[in-house]
DNA sequence: CAAATAATTTAGCCTTGGCTAACAATGTTG
DNA sequence: CAACATTGTTAGCCAAGGCTAAATTATTTG
């Protein structure tokens, strides 16, 4: 029970952190995350999917080939699984569009990711970094962080 | 090539964040991520198993099965894995420890785990909440971050 | 100390998300 | 408009990380 680890920084800090959760709380802890993991990327490919009919009025299997640095049949497959999800429709061999529940998901995506790089730019993270950390965190902070995170940002204006 | 970025000459910080990055800087983003899911249950293991170790005395399957709210089984394969990878050592239906490498990896994931908690609660958020969402965000914050993390909570003392 | 219980491992299955190679469709251009 | 280039799809492979069921090895206890 006695913490001496040398690289713990932080122990000074009012609430300790060394001990385990109960085991319940730790259990739900990982069940949260792996529950994530199994959203993410279908999040990702709908959200860049978003951005792309916005920016560049179309979405090609190649551009997020590209962008995701992914092979074509990557993707290729990946639409298909997004078609069974019906969040976005697609012919063969045409560009692709959001179904209304892809849409929602891709304004939910990036509002999620928007909030959480202007924090990260906030508190002082250079530009290139935030962005590769936003992409990491955003499927992991809560509704409630995300509150907070927002409420800081706008302070710092 | 298709997918061309007129803005590519902009200054990283003047990119609006409704902007596309750079296909190139876009790629990296995704890719480090993929990178990050290939490591980070690894590093939940060690984590735990060192967490274990610390507060229990010995870091047996059937707890980190229970912990993780996963299968003995499943615990066991991966147990396999991380003596392939020379970060346990293990006996037959023995107890576990951590090797050197182990050892330095579950302190390395124990420290980061620990700055981004003591953050999220400097932040405001919940402990329950700071919780789950640390658990999730650890293996996506770069040093650069997680240094700015640190010196933030500490003001916060 | 034998029997019951608990813990661990193994075997075999499934889904995801990668890949390459080969093929098909579409677009471009000499 | 025929040939070439680009894009998209399919087939088939692989590893990771879940699961259940069954077998094996401790451990506890009557």
């Amino acid at each position: 029970m006695t913490d001496s680890n040398p690289n713990d920084s932080l122990t000074a800090s009012s609430i300790p952190s060394d001990a385990l959760p109960p085991v319940e709380q730790h259990a739900q802890q990982y069940a949260t995350v792996r529950n994530a993991h199994e959203t993410e990327l279908i999040e990702d490919y709908v959200e860049l999917i978003g951005d792309l009919l916005k920016h560049r009025g179309e979405a090609r299997a190649a551009d997020i080939a590209n962008r995701m640095a992914v092979s074509q049949a990557t993707v290729s497959k990946m639409i298909r699984r997004l078609n069974e999800l019906e969040l976005v429709t697609s012919k063969p061999y045409r560009s692709l569009f959001l179904t209304e529940a892809g849409q929602k998901m891709a304004e939910t995506s990036r509002t999620r990711h928007d909030i959480v790089l202007h924090f990260l730019r906030a508190l002082g993270v250079k530009d290139a970094t935030a962005r590769i950390d936003a992409e990491g965190m955003e499927h992991h902070v809560s509704d409630e962080t995300l509150a907070i995170m927002q409420r800081f940002t706008e302070q710092q204006k």
